[in-house]
DNA sequence: AAGATTTACATGTGATCACAAAACAGGGAG
DNA sequence: CTCCCTGTTTTGTGATCACATGTAAATCTT
């Protein structure tokens, strides 16, 4: 019962090995933020809940230990982290980083239907902002973010950023729960305007400000 | 007569588990170019050189493609990646956004004892450039960097420039395989006169030529 | 002799087990 | 009430096995 189908679509991206399905589950809880910070987990716990054994489980988190998503303790248990404000700081510059140069190679293949669809997460954001669900906050703000990336043509560099993203997690969700205020994606707004008018240095302003934003009231 | 000893140093850093065993003597292998491109690896094989069975060889090995520094195929077997000549251009692109960043950060910081550090690691590199050492010379090369890079004082971008000079070993060995020229580092010395004089433009220049220069003999 | 087919081997995956060490809870001494 | 000690439980680690699959070698057919 275990080897169900192998690869029925054409796209080759269904690995459907036990442990990738583990492993996708708890990067997209832990990147959207569904995970506290300092929450512990155990591999017997995790096996339980994906109905597998210890090894997929084992296998998974050690992947998610490796791109820094989860923290391993000295004896060997695993928990998501619990960043100081050194290491927010340290990401947030890292993401304004890669992004900033993600967007500018995006640039000049923006076309109108990638700013609509932008438009269109945007938007969606929006709804999330006045529901006031972080989760769902977090997951379409990176869907927007990711959707112009992807554009740029530099998978290795958009990897980069998805692993900060990941790092940042449970520290996103901790950070936009104490910030309850209805913030209008304004820098989005910016962005998009950006896009259209083909303005690179606004582009990479707006960008740095929507990347950098949410992490100054630590530092205050 | 699996349990042998645990831990008779005091010095907290060895972690003495057999996977990370495994996986740091894997990743200063792949990192310094002793293994080819595209070269092939079996979990029984890995278990077998270092006398644990496959279960710690497997975790070695998730972690190493976790980090882009072993390439899995579809039906599972690992080898090191055979990067494509967009994908050297992308992590050549990474490794100037990144390590430009640490060099200005490690800038105020670097004060005349780093300096003589620098200048006697960057001897050692010459002589391996005089011995035709190609892995004498990587590895040198990136204790010069990675010295640089530690006053800065920022440790996840630290790590993931670490990340990507792993994902270029391979392929590292196989370009200065191919330039056989003894080429002096120049922009190492570069490096230092900019540190020695204080001038981050300098400074900022001179990283990058020196990190991009390698890759350019294959555009051409 | 060349191509296709079948057989044999090698390899990755997941499950289960034994073991050591760490975390935990409870009870007793001060 | 606090601290320490001890017994119990939980947890990670590594080894071994069964199985499916992919690769390669060998055999057969034409």
């Amino acid at each position: 019962m275990s080897q169900t189908l192998r690869a029925s679509s054409s796209v080759p991206d269904t690995s459907a090995s036990a442990h990738d399905r583990v492993y996708r589950t708890l990067r997209a809880r832990i990147m959207y933020g569904e995970i506290a910070p300092g929450a512990a987990l155990t591999l017997r716990g995790i096996g339980r809940e994906f109905e597998v054994s210890m090894t997929p489980a084992r296998e998974a988190v050690r992947r998610l230990v490796a791109e820094g998503a989860l923290f391993l303790s000295n004896s060997g248990r695993v928990s998501t982290p619990e960043l100081s404000n050194e290491r927010i700081e340290e990401l947030a510059a890292l993401r304004a980083l890669l992004e900033v140069e993600l967007s500018s190679r995006a640039l000049p293949r923006a076309h109108m239907a990638l700013i609509e669809r932008l438009q269109s997460i945007n938007s969606t954001v929006a709804e999330m902002v006045s529901k006031r669900d972080a989760v769902g906050y977090i997951r379409t703000n990176l869907e927007f973010h990711r959707t112009l990336y992807l554009r740029a043509q530099a998978p290795a560099m958009l990897a980069m950023a998805e692993t900060v993203w990941l790092q940042l997690g449970p520290t996103m969700r901790a950070l936009y729960g104490r910030l309850g205020r209805t913030d209008p994606p304004q820098n989005h707004r910016l962005i998009i305007a950006a896009l259209r008018a083909g303005d690179e240095p606004g582009l990479r302003l707006a960008v740095r400000s929507d990347v950098t934003q949410g992490l100054r009231l630590l530092a205050g």
